[in-house]
DNA sequence: TGATATGTTTTACT
DNA sequence: CAGTAAAACATATC
């Protein structure tokens, strides 16, 4: 379920896999409503080598220095597989990068909220989506004021993108579980040390998803991603799991020991 | 069968 | 400008 960890797992396939060898070709699948590269676009790939790969936020880049870089979204449902010529394909491939050699890298996609893009400057198509810092490296005061200043459900703030990249549902929730506040209390009303907490909380949680490689049954006994569920136990405190609906989004969360400011 | 789903974008208000 | 809310996107799974 790609947010930033995923994202990163998923970058990092390219780029323990895919880096230095010579884009041959491209192979297309099922590909309607999905948004690829140009014919055009995929042509200028060809015979080049992808040297460095790079993420912001859910954003995964390939490409080389000076060249144009591929950009890829997963979307609700993305996901890489690498192989290699001879094996099968793998269900949902929409644009499937044949390397010389034999490997591929396929971009899966069963529903097609994904995109990939050719982009001509990586730090060009941040700004203009309007990005926020990423999530993983914006440091404590810029934090704050990303989301300390806000006025609406902390929850909400987490998961903008324009003040902070990377955070989805799942790890918002995760963050707010573990720091024992509760999804709608305004940002505005938590205090200092709260947001500090929120900040290495956010960090923290998902520096082990990542180290995890995003496989979510290394992750502790005590995490709400295994009690994901209206009216599991919550693991930390004996309390009941809820559900309820916070800035559009499906928030779980513990009520017995998750507070309001 | 119907409800639900990890994300983003757009539109329309307040 | 800040924020809320709803809808749309396409499809798999529970």
């Amino acid at each position: 379920m790609p947010e930033l960890p995923e994202s990163d797992a998923a970058r990092r396939k390219i780029a323990d896999h895919c880096l230095n060898r010579t884009i041959e070709g491209f192979t297309l699948g099922e590909v309607s409503h999905v948004e690829l590269p140009s014919e055009a676009e995929r042509e200028q790939l060809v015979e080049t080598q992808f040297s460095a790969t790079r993420r912001h936020g859910k954003y995964i880049f390939a490409g080389r220095k000076g060249g144009p870089w591929l950009h890829v979204h997963l979307g609700m449902s993305g996901s890489f597989r690498i192989y290699d010529e001879g094996e099968d394909a793998p269900d949902y491939a929409r644009l499937t990068v044949e390397f010389e050699g034999g490997r591929r890298l396929a971009f899966r996609d069963p529903r097609k909220f994904g995109a990939v893009a050719l982009v001509p400057d990586v730090d060009d198509f941040i700004a203009g989506k309007g990005l926020g810092p990423d999530a993983m490296t914006i440091g404590d005061n810029a934090f704050a004021s990303a989301i300390g200043a806000t006025r609406g459900a902390i929850k909400s703030a987490l998961l903008n993108q324009r003040k902070l990249a990377g955070v989805g549902n799942l790890w918002s929730d995760e963050t707010l579980y573990r720091c024992g506040i509760m999804p709608d209390v305004r940002a505005c009303d938590l205090d200092t040390g709260a947001v500090g907490q929120l900040h290495r909380t956010m960090q923290d949680i998902m520096g082990v998803v990542i180290e995890k490689n995003a496989d979510y049954s290394q992750l502790p006994r005590d995490w709400l991603i295994h009690n994901r569920t209206d009216g599991a136990d919550c693991p930390r405190c004996g309390g009941t799991i809820t559900k309820k609906t916070v800035g559009g989004r499906t928030a779980y969360h513990c009520p017995d020991h998750q507070e309001g400011a």
